[in-house]
DNA sequence: CCCACATCTGCACGCATGTTCATATGTTAG
DNA sequence: CTAACATATGAACATGCGTGCAGATGTGGG
């Protein structure tokens, strides 16, 4: 793909459906890339948490509220109680959020930090990305 | 929802379909909840981007490659290139990639660090999520 | 014990979205 | 000019997913 490439550097068993330009460059790209399990892990994890603008709010509501049970949530956010809940259920698995019990009440806070620096970022993006 | 609540704070016009224990507290998160638009677009934006195993090997790709054309993207991904194509608009209009043009040749890179920083964080949430 | 309460869970439906297929668009070579 | 090339784009389909509904589970009070 660089000025030196040959162009039209073209592999596969079926040439014509599988082009490329740098070949040397492709599979060095192709050797970085994390195991396909990561990949998922990565984009059902925590991006696909926050990907999701109910459960954006249900995260948002715990970095101001703290620690909050279901109803509260599902009050702050305007959801219903049970996809508060389901929603809830996700954030755990992921481990997005702790949860502590105290008679029938469950009380959901943040796990750690790591939703506030996403979210961080993303907002630096947001902000910046009209330059 | 803390100690001091009185539990059963039941509001809203159908009250038994609106529950909360603590409502100042739900009140106090409620404002600070960003506007609607702004949580769309943290979902829908790089959280949503990255939240595809395929625009993730595109952008892992780029981190690598540094400056890739449309076909090499779609070889180191094993995407097909309209697919390819297809991924680099969303990504392009959210101003996660720019792309030089050099004839009939696109060749697109990420725009800035934060897809980096994105992803930083998303794997020390992974790594240490088994605490 | 029964009943109330708070939450969790499973199933499934309606909606959202990534990919395929076909074509459009822009650039270049002969 | 025509044809080839690289990429972009639109429509639609197949797949994925959030939420509603109903019921299950666990805790607590009388």
């Amino acid at each position: 793909m660089n000025m030196r490439a040959d162009v039209g550097d073209v592999v596969g068993l079926d040439a014509c459906e599988l082009r490329m330009v740098d070949g040397p460059r492709v599979r060095r790209v192709q050797e970085t890339l994390p195991a396909p399990e990561l990949i998922e892990e990565l984009a059902n994890g925590v991006f696909g948490l926050l990907a999701d603008r109910n459960r954006l709010r249900l995260l948002m509501s715990l970095l101001e509220g703290g620690e909050l049970c279901v109803c509260d949530l599902a009050a702050s956010t305007g959801m219903s109680e049970s996809a508060t809940s389901h929603a809830l259920r996700l954030l755990r698995a992921h481990r997005v959020v702790k949860v502590r019990r105290d008679g029938r009440m469950a009380y959901y806070s943040l796990k750690d930090g790591h939703v506030r620096l996403l979210l961080d970022v993303a907002l630096e993006h947001l902000r910046h990305g009209d330059e």
